[in-house]
DNA sequence: TATATTTGCTTAATCGATTAAGCAAATATA
DNA sequence: TATATTTGCTTAATCGATTAAGCAAATATA
């Protein structure tokens, strides 16, 4: 490999016979660099295939314009769509985003914030993991001095602005529209209580139960991690109570996938006998037989507007970082599970 | 938000009225500094929360200790997994990982590429996007002096080193199988033939035909973006010939749910009518009904042998980069659509 | 005791790009 | 014509971390 020296500035006003500080100018279009000049350098740099240091400037202008992710995990249709969208919006600012999963775990969560920081990102866009309690590796990141920005999973403690949906109101939805079908035992396969987002499904959940004069069982409302195994396995716990549920709303739809297959091996007709809804609409659930309904999380729109917080906090500098909340409307797919 | 300046190493330096030359070299252990010295940096390092700058070592050093990686979508398990498994290997080499998606698209992967050198990482690893035949922004990277180094999705062309399995092979396994099972028109909805795993897969389909004295049927060949909904149009299409398939092999697994879901709604059986073959063992083939025969691609093999190939190049940068595969044989894992 | 070696640091330069300050030549204005 | 302003560049310092070269003090060796 010939390990081609890449071409410097100093590289092209050393061809031109100027100094190094006139080619950065000529290359930035100073107003103070004729165009004879502006017109020679360019015509170098490019013969010379001149590509700009990134690490150069970034040192010298305080920053990287670089701006750091975290997610759970991006083999989610879910978080995959939202970094789409994100990095749509950051590229048109100039910005790039560097990804990283923290695959649900604290600790790896802690390394990427890590990462990033001594990537020197201008910022952190960040869904926590699932294990995530203790919060002071997102303080760094607040002491440091560079926006945090959290989207749908997010910690009102820790005072930033926050991107997601209305979780609550998603419970009373679905609620609402398995009542609508005459259900009366509804469970609740939920995500762990100290997970923001799932804690406030379960109060939803709870309070919309109430509100329609149902009885809460506890027994109906299980935590858990929410993969496809865990839905099996609280699906199967579910089929084994003495009175089983007539519907089952479960706050993922991987669980949401894991609780069908166990009913359908068990031959228990969706939605007849049981009623199921999902959360998410991954495009699975369309696909499996029967559909599942579920909810809409609207990614595009939770990607889009995370990335424009972020650039409104590097346009504001002097803006404080205080709880800053962008909900969103979800929306309840009806699928054949629920129908 | 209370700017806090990052200390420097001049600032430890400053504190201890010593060099910052002589801080540097403490916190590398360097065996010319004293005991005494080292303890009272580190000591006031960790006081003051001194974090290296990154970009600055990196200036100096001619290394960012950074490796990009572009990926079609990481919304698939196999690509996800991957990564995971990569990134496991280099953070233990105390390299990071920035994760780019490409989303198949030939110009969106140009970018990509220029981000990354940009960025000034130390290598790329990457999978090609669908539309990709261009291959002189790999070139680019190539006469950058960096490693490249493909999986999956690789050119023969751009000689360097490739992580995969082997295409060619697991299709004559698919074959047999089906064979076995005395299927006796097998189609084949496969990827484009511009990109040389889908070209191998069909080259081992039509291949594996002859040599079981089969007769090839250009009908029952079709090239596509292989996505759910291409999986469900050629599926329509194969079952509108006058001469309908006993079995059908495709070549992603995205695109056989497509076909299954068209074969469910048609209440064409699976797989007494026709035998369904998938290809890549997503983890929703084992989870739809009937579930979906797949061929394994160890991606966690791939991810970690990419990652040491890239280990290796930046241990020997004496290497020349040539084209040196690393094959892997793939694992058929039959399931009820075919057995 | 005289010289050689080792220890423990400092000095100064460097990685490239950028920018404030400054200077000479060209041009504009009085 | 004399002064003021503008133009078009250069010089030098800077962002932090690193390292080759060097120097004085401490220690080892002859």
């Amino acid at each position: 490999m010939a390990n081609k020296k890449r071409a410097t500035l100093k590289d092209i006003a050393n061809v031109l016979n100027i100094s190094p500080a006139a080619v950065s100018k000529a290359m930035h279009d100073d107003s103070r660099i004729s165009d004879k000049t502006k017109k020679a350098v360019k015509r170098v740099a490019k013969e010379l295939d001149y590509q700009p240091n990134h690490l150069a400037s970034a040192l010298r202008n305080g920053k990287s314009n670089l701006v750091g992710v975290i997610v759970p995990r991006t083999n989610s249709n879910f978080f995959s769509s939202v970094l789409e969208n994100m990095e749509a919006v950051l590229n048109k600012a100039s910005y790039n985003i560097i990804i990283t999963q923290s695959n649900e775990s604290f600790e790896k969560e802690c390394k990427n914030i890590d990462t990033l920081l001594f990537t020197q990102v201008d910022g952190i866009i960040a869904s926590m993991a699932n294990e995530t309690v203790d919060l002071s590796h997102y303080e760094k990141v607040k002491s440091n001095g560079i926006p945090l920005i959290l989207f749908d999973r997010g910690e009102n403690d820790l005072n930033v602005d926050y991107v997601g949906i209305n979780d609550y109101d998603s419970s009373h939805v679905i609620v609402e529209h398995l009542v609508e079908k005459g259900c009366k035992r509804i469970a609740h396969i939920g995500g762990y209580r100290r997970t923001r987002i799932f804690n406030n499904r379960i109060k939803g959940y709870v309070d919309a139960l109430k509100k329609n004069e149902l009885p809460i069982d506890d027994s109906l409302i299980v935590e858990s991690a929410l993969t496809l195994e865990d839905g099996r396995l609280e699906m199967e716990n579910l089929l084994r109570l003495e009175h089983r549920p007539d519907a089952v709303y479960v706050a993922s739809d991987y669980a949401a996938l894991g609780a069908l297959q166990v009913l359908n091996e068990q031959d228990i007709k969706v939605p007849d006998d049981i009623r199921l809804v999902g959360f998410g609409n991954e495009p699975f659930t369309s696909l499996v037989t029967p559909s599942i309904t579920s909810i809409e999380q609207h990614s595009k729109e939770i990607g889009r507007l995370a990335a424009e917080t972020f650039l409104k906090h590097i346009a504001q500098p002097e803006l404080k970082q205080t709880l800053n909340k962008i909900i969103l409307d979800a929306e309840l797919i009806i699928r054949d599970s629920s129908r």
